[in-house]
DNA sequence: TTACAATGTCGGCCTAGGCAGATATATCTG
DNA sequence: CAGATATATCTGCCTAGGCCGACATTGTAA
């Protein structure tokens, strides 16, 4: 029923998995390259996975937990609590832990992280149109649309 | 110039970039999954990452070094011996210097990694065919053509 | 031939994610 | 209230990739 693969005809270097891999590990590595060559965020020191990780906190009103930040990034709690560790080491990210639940705590972006996300969400900008160049709106839209559905089928 | 993004518009949540990600690290864990749950497969203990380097030993006729998979697969020179390493202990990959160039060494896959490498690419090909359930072969074909312009672009 | 550069592999150190178990807190149930 | 259950975080152990420097080998130029 409509199968996209046979395992008879296969060519798993050029299916769509290899090479959805091969163009996330570029796109993180250019957007890793750019914030090392920016003369204020290599300061910081902030890799990809740290900035993908602070725009959520940036970039949204309400507190956050860390447990919130793993459900929107589907991320293992454990990653996420080292993860939290780097950051508010690099003092980006302050923990604050809940009065009325003491399990809880909840994670804010400090005034250095707050002053570093325009500049962080420029290069993130810049590095996708980069990726994307040649593409028309409509074209990215129906990749968005391919990706949302794959994402649908994960389960 | 026809850039799909703009600073003052762009939403993190829902950009292709992060959607890729997504998709490719639910892909990649579905992969594992699979790999677990197979009762022969299990028991090698071989993982999603593993099996992309393997298939690229079993499924050529010609020799490779790990430099020559480094190249193909975009991978860090260091990781892939380590990951041979892994693929050594568990008895599926040989290593055998070249007597030519003493510097080489070249890959092979054991009888055992020979063995077990079909049963991998029907998985591989399952998985894949469920994440891109519901597209025509038409869509599949613009996704694989969308993703091979980004990775030129990547340069 | 000798000095230098290039290549291939390896190891150490870092970031990074998945999984399982431990701990503390909160909530539900009898 | 007491005991069980659920939730949030943390820690240890594993695989895993990137970067850099060490080392051996090979190729090249003076």
């Amino acid at each position: 029923m409509g199968n996209i693969y046979d395992v008879r005809t296969y060519e798993p270097s050029q299916s769509i998995g290899y090479l959805m891999t091969r163009v996330k590990v570029e796109m993180l590595a250019a957007l890793d390259r750019e914030l090392a060559a920016d003369p204020h965020l290599s300061a910081l020191g902030v890799t990809a996975a740290q900035f993908i990780v602070l725009v959520r906190l940036v970039g949204t009103a309400n507190r956050k937990s860390a447990t919130d930040l793993c459900k929107e990034l589907s991320y293992d709690a454990g990653a996420m609590t080292r993860m939290i560790d780097r950051l508010e080491k690099k003092g980006l990210v302050r923990r604050m832990r809940c009065v009325k639940d003491r399990r809880l705590i909840y994670l804010e972006a400090t005034d250095e992280g707050r002053a570093a996300y325009p500049r962080m969400l420029e290069m993130s900008v810049a590095v996708q149109n980069r990726f994307l160049r040649g593409l028309e709106q409509k074209d990215a839209q129906k990749l968005k649309d391919y990706l949302t559905r794959m994402l649908h089928n994960a389960g």
